[in-house]
DNA sequence: AACTATACATAGTTTAGAAAGGTATTCGAA
DNA sequence: TTCGAATACCTTTCTAAACTATGTATAGTT
């Protein structure tokens, strides 16, 4: 079937980085921190309901994230989510990984 | 316990990815791809053989490589891998969809 | 009235890679 | 000369992440 454009799978493991970096711009709910990352990414990246719930779940359980419920515009129920002192050091920490490993699969991809 | 340098974990879904580009260059066994990647990532990928290994049989079933038993200099007994010709086509899509991918990933995480 | 978008959630499946174990050979150093 | 490190392969089991599919419910649009 092939999917259609902007809706490529995501590379794994880029997920929890993207959203860190999302919500440190914004506090966002969740809906809206896919809508945000479709947006940023010239709408490459559709996160499914399937991936964006249980990995915010994932990452309020590890401490990254607090969630507060609000009430959106139009008085939707909406969990507000930002980023906890942990999940700036997370932040941290992951850029800096992924950024050594691009430059480290350039090298391996490079042209001899 | 904490991993020495350049012993991370892979990204994801870029492992057949570096395997194909290694056999591009040049026609190895599976040893020594896992040595040439060490080498070309600058000590930075370790690949366990639990990854190689079942790594190199998913992509001869797909076809995209082809395995020649052969011997080393030192007599051992090796099997030697090369592209197939749709070996070379997924390298050029998947490296492709790979730059695509990081560029989108860049964009969601450049300073705002 | 029907459809689309918003907003959340969960169950089940698939897949890649890691961990851990195993076999066997060669070579150099103690 | 024996012992360990490196070479070379392989498999089983586990885990984590993301996808698929499905479900609920409301708001706004047509």
């Amino acid at each position: 079937m092939g999917r259609r454009d902007g809706n490529a799978d995501l590379l794994p493991g880029t997920l929890h980085l993207m959203i860190l970096r999302t919500l440190q711009r914004e506090h966002l709910h969740g809906y809206a921190i896919a809508k945000r990352i479709r947006e940023l990414s010239g709408g490459e990246f559709e996160i499914e309901d399937g991936s964006l719930y249980p990995a915010l779940t994932r990452m309020v359980l590890k401490g990254w994230l607090k969630a507060k419920p609000a009430l959106s515009e139009n008085q939707r129920k909406i969990k507000i989510y930002e980023l906890t002192p942990a999940g700036r050091r997370r932040l941290e920490q992951e850029s800096g990984a992924f950024k050594k490993m691009i430059r480290a699969i350039q090298l391996v991809m490079k042209p001899s």
